[in-house]
DNA sequence: CAAATTCAAAATGTATACATTATACGTTGG
DNA sequence: CCAACGTATAATGTATACATTTTGAATTTG
C-alpha cells in the first residue's frame, strides 16, 4: 500500500481504521509495522505511533549513491562467483523484457528490469549484499513507480542493459561495473525531476 | 543479550522464560523480535518462532565485504562533505583511542575504535549509508567481541588508523579508501581464524 | 523390540481487554 | 476577544486470554 501509494507519505497510519480494512487484529499489524519500519518505510515515534516515512530528494539521491555501489560490487563478485547457468537465466530474462520493451507494456518492463537487478545482485552470492540491495530496492520501488521515462531516455536504458548483459556473460567486471555505473547514473537523473 | 553471546547462536528463543526475565509480556517482546529479525539477528519461523541467527564462516567474510565496500563509499563522501569541525571530532576519538591502546584497556579501546568508523561513515551525511554500516556494524559486534588481537597485530591496527585520520584531515579521499580498505582486509584476516 | 500412534504439555499466532498518553474541543477567566 | 485550562475522546502501549500448532513421551501394536 505505502509502494502503491496509497499510504500518502508523511500521512500518519492508524492502526484502528486499517486493522478493519485489513481484517487482522491489532497484534499482527502492529508487528508488521515494526517491520516496515526497520526497513525505513514507515516511521515510528513514541506514543504517536507509525507514519509513512517522507523521503526527501536527498534521501533519494544517497539511496541511488548507495545502491549504485552495492550493484558496483555485486557487478565485480558476479563475474568471478556467478556460474554459467546462473548468467544465463538474466540473459533469459532480459530478452524477456526487450519483448515487453517492443510491445510498449512498461509495467512488466518495469518488474523484469528490477528482477534483471536483483538477479545480478544475486550472483554475488552474497547474503548480505542481496539483502541490503533488496531493502533498498524496495524503498526505491514507489519512487521509480512514478518516474516514467520518454522514449528516447528508454531506448538510453536499455541499452545500457544490454551492455550490462554483455559484459557478464564476458564475465568483464570494469566493463560490467562501468555499465551498472553508468545506468544508475542516469536513473538519478530519470527521477530527479519527479522527487524536486 | 546476543551480542555479548548470552543467547547461543542457533538456540531458540523462547517468549515465555524471555518474558518473565525481562518483565514484559509476550506482546512488546514479539514485536522486538520481528525487529531483530529484519536487522538479521534472529531468524523467524513460521509456527517455530525465533531463533539466534547462526553466522557461517562465509556469512561473516560477506559482511565484511560488504562493510569494506560501504566504508570506502563513505571514505570518499566524507574527503567531500564534512566540516572541519565533524573532522576534528574525529580526530578527538582517535586520540582517545590512542590513550586506550597505551593504557592496554581493550574494551574501551574496542568500543572507540567501533565509533570512530561509526563517525566516519556519518561523514558522509549519507543517511542510508550510515544506517546500513549500523545494521551490520551490529551483527558483526559479536563476531569482533570474540576476536581478539595479539600485541603486534593491535600495534598494525592503530596504525591503520593513524593513516585513516590523517588522509581525512588532508582529505585526501584515494588514501582514505585505500587506508580503509587495508583495515578491513586485516579485520577479516583477524577474525577468520575465530570463526572457522 | 522397534515403529507407529495417540495424547498431553507447551509453544507460537491471534484477538481482545485494560492502562496510559496525546489530542481536540469547549469552557472559563483575564 | 484571546489565552489558558480542563475534560472528553481517541489513539498508542501493554497485558492477558484464547486458538492453533508443534513437540515429546508414553503407550500400543505389528
Amino acid at each position: 500500500m505505502i509502494i502503491e501509494g496509497e499510504l500518502e507519505p508523511g500521512k500518519r497510519i492508524y492502526e484502528g481504521p486499517l486493522c478493519e480494512r485489513l481484517g487482522v487484529s491489532r497484534t499482527p499489524l502492529r508487528e508488521a509495522l515494526r517491520y516496515l519500519a526497520s526497513e525505513g518505510l514507515v516511521e515510528l515515534t513514541p506514543q504517536r505511533g507509525a507514519s509513512v516515512r517522507r523521503f526527501s530528494a536527498k534521501d533519494i539521491q544517497d539511496m541511488l549513491v548507495l545502491i549504485r555501489t552495492l550493484e558496483e560490487l555485486a557487478g565485480r563478485l558476479a563475474c568471478a562467483e556467478a556460474s554459467d547457468e546462473e548468467i544465463a537465466e538474466v540473459r533469459k530474462l532480459h530478452d524477456d523484457m526487450l519483448d515487453y520493451y517492443r510491445e510498449e507494456n512498461r509495467l512488466d518492463y518495469y518488474k523484469t528490469n528490477q528482477r534483471i537487478h536483483s538477479s545480478i545482485v544475486a550472483l554475488s552470492h552474497n547474503e548480505s549484499l542481496i539483502q541490503v540491495h533488496a531493502s533498498l530496492q524496495s524503498k526505491l520501488k514507489r519512487v521509480r513507480f512514478i518516474g516514467h521515462e520518454g522514449r528516447e531516455k528508454w531506448a538510453a536504458a536499455v541499452a545500457e542493459h544490454e551492455s550490462m548483459i554483455k559484459a557478464l556473460e564476458g564475465r568483464d567486471a570494469p566493463a560490467l561495473v562501468s555499465a551498472l555505473s553508468e545506468h544508475l547514473e542516469h536513473a538519478w537523473e530519470r527521477v530527479r525531476d519527479v522527487v524536486s
